[in-house]
DNA sequence: GGCTTGTATTGACGTTCGTTGATCCAACCT
DNA sequence: AGGTTGGATCAACGAACGTCAATACAAGCC
């Protein structure tokens, strides 16, 4: 956000083919927020470790010391995107004694789903 | 793919806080296929893109001429961002005349809800 | 034909991302 | 205290990404 002028919004561009479109139906601040979360999951490394971590039951913890071998990659790397997840809001993390637990936080994952039905067309079933 | 040696997986690694992990519930092929949709939604202008394309009904379009000019930003990179929903097979489109309509395959959303459901945990209401 | 409008493509730029080796910190164990 | 192990952080690298101006293509209109 810093170098090209916005004003030019303002009309209503009907040249003949707009029947005067309504507004948008994700506001740009949602969309960023709900990007946030997609982006996260738009990894194929980071999506085996939320798969990983979010198919143990509720309250269910993974040791990291069970994610990591689980990857062709180095311990930093699995490290990264760890914290990658937990700043998305989609998992937390708690030390306890030598080794770190992670577990998923669902309501993140709920905010997607809902999304996701929700920018489904009506069409389909009805 | 490259420049490292993977070979170091076969161990148990229980050294103590892990009770032979299970394996993952997410292949490294379907990962990687997930992780193209989630990553294609996972701009915010992509996103309102697509919510856009797909908040018109089953066999709604949408015309370029109506997506371009709700952004602050130029009509190539609308394009651009159009063209890589499009791969990701998230939407498609035709031209018809001088205008390009898109519209949504509800397919896509409804692969990336079923992972996001089957992905919660069930402990959640049981 | 030429002109105009809508859309896609190209080439380039700065920024962000994924990965690694090296290093550091925390906790356990003698 | 020293040594070892699990995990996070740092610094750096190449690759991929988002954006734009310029250009090219497609279709209608004069």
């Amino acid at each position: 956000m810093s170098k090209q002028g916005l004003k030019v919004i303002g009309q209503t561009t009907d040249a003949g083919c707009c029947p005067s479109l309504s507004a948008a139906p994700l506001d740009e601040d949602r969309a960023a927020d709900l990007a946030k979360l997609f982006k996260a999951l738009g990894d194929p490394v980071r999506l085996r470790l939320m798969s990983m971590i979010a198919s143990r039951g509720d309250g269910g913890e993974v040791c990291v010391c069970e994610l990591t071998p689980a990857f062709d990659l180095s311990q930093p790397t699995i490290s990264h995107h760890l914290k990658l997840l937990r700043q998305a809001g989609l998992i937390d993390c708690e030390r306890r004694g030598t080794w770190v637990y992670y577990w998923a936080l669902p309501q993140a994952l709920d905010r997607l789903a809902a999304f996701l039905t929700s920018a489904r067309p009506a069409g389909a079933e009805a």
